[in-house]
DNA sequence: CGCCGAATTGACACGGTTCAATTGAGGTGG
DNA sequence: CCACCTCAATTGAACCGTGTCAATTCGGCG
């Protein structure tokens, strides 16, 4: 059950599996129980929580809730650069006084915990405690994550961009959410055509042949993945690299298989 | 002159301004004088450095020629996800076994030099010391790019893309090259279009586009900016936020007109 | 001189956008 | 409980930015 130990899921209040072992120590374990006790901050929809080059006041992890760092340009154009998920981290970039390089904002209603207290130890120690690990890993995988957007734009038809999305949020939210092949995603066609880099029609016509074709099944915000295997190979999705060589396998043959696809 | 202290400059031995003074002391000094005396690896042109979820050996800063990240697909398409330039640095991500996250690879041919006497003062400190400072702030800066690739490759026209790439690379490069409005552009058409997400043809279109409109002047591999405001109004480019708040103006009027834009 | 990779060019096809309605679904108030 | 409002989802048709294919030309270099 356990894969690796991504920060995702060790600081996550909501996280349901609660980490057992490895190394987390139990000092450790005592900073990420006073971070679940913490009382989170609320924000509605659309709330912009920092502009670009705005220092960002304080480091967080997200409880609950969707949101995504963007650029909009002149005209009005916007492309999101990055989305957000519950138990991402957000501010712990390589300066101190962390400055946002792009708008932060909600897309659905959010919650998020100040993580100022695990920022000593991140800044201090980087390797030696299992927190810090888990912190490097969960940054790296954002890393991973930002360069397959690249490629995804850059180099991937509409339908590859929107399979290997889906599969990336599934994959992302398997921490967290239930392994179940569907999940919960609030994203308006308008949003994800702004993830994607398409318009909202074409982001429309391709859900529709997605359907068709019994790629999927998505109604209002339920997403479900019918041929996971389909739009893996169709995407050519493949998992971040896990930190440790010696990652331990999944519960769920259908990301093991993608692990496997990995090496 | 001095306008930041980035990495890019204070490693590379290439580099032309010797920065004078402020966070650097004569430790750091002395640190970046044993690097420069170090003897470079070189590599040929097209070179495959490392591939996609291979570690990298060790970390090092690139001295001359431009390198690349990148990742292919299972039908040759390839997105070119970073340019590496002189002064660069590679394999100081969070994790400390650097895992590479795409695939690495030189262009030109290119030298670099074994950095890893930086890496424990890097993993150590973090803010402390002025060469923390400086590696922090070129990952930060690296970081800022990336994501204004995501924005060129989802939201922008091919005109676009290009304009703002080669701002971006005159920015980057005005750390070590001249600060001349010209500058050497190694990349062929081929590889340019597997930067921007576009085809060759297409590529050699925007260029010829471009000349007409006498906006740029490219012959070989010499490419000079002829009309900077033009370009950078037309591209939307914006250098990246300075880490420090007190920022000196800089030398060139076309950069200072281009940082007040940012405010 | 002749070769080869890179740059160019033209013709054509297609993915994706734009514009402009129309439909559908959830929420609210009467 | 229904009329109504609003925002998201859908649909059709025309248009156009880029890609593809296939030559052709150019510029070094042996």
């Amino acid at each position: 059950m356990p894969r690796e130990f991504p920060l995702h899921v060790a600081v996550s209040p909501l996280a349901r599996r609660a980490r057992n072992g490895s190394d987390i120590s139990e000092q450790d374990r005592s900073i990420l129980a006073r971070l679940d006790a913490k009382s989170a901050r609320y924000y509605p929809a659309d709330t912009k929580l920092a502009s670009e080059g705005a220092p960002i006041r304080y480091p967080f992890v997200i409880r609950s809730g969707w949101g995504c760092h963007s650029r909009i340009l002149g005209d009005g154009r916007r492309q999101i650069t990055s989305i957000l998920l519950p138990g991402n981290l957000v501010g712990f970039g390589y300066r101190s006084p962390s400055v946002s390089l792009s708008t932060l904002c909600s897309l659905t209603p959010m919650s998020m915990i100040d993580a100022t207290d695990l920022l000593p130890a991140w800044r201090a120690q980087r390797d030696s405690c299992g927190i810090c690990k888990a912190i490097s890993a969960a940054l790296t995988e954002d890393e991973y994550f930002l360069t397959s957007h690249v490629v995804r734009l850059g180099r991937q038809t509409a339908l590859e961009r929107m399979a290997h999305l889906f599969l990336e949020l599934q994959y992302r939210l398997s921490w967290t959410g239930s392994m179940d092949d569907a999940f919960v995603m609030p994203l308006t066609q308008d949003i994800l055509g702004d993830v994607l880099g398409l318009s909202v029609v074409h982001v429309n016509r391709t859900l529709q042949y997605m359907r068709r074709e019994q790629l999927i099944e998505l109604s209002r915000t339920r997403l479900r993945v019918i041929d996971v295997d389909a739009l893996t190979s169709l995407a050519e999705f493949k998992p971040p690299p896990s930190s440790s060589a010696l990652a331990v396998g999944t519960s769920g043959g259908d990301t093991s298989d993608a692990q496997r696809r990995m090496n």
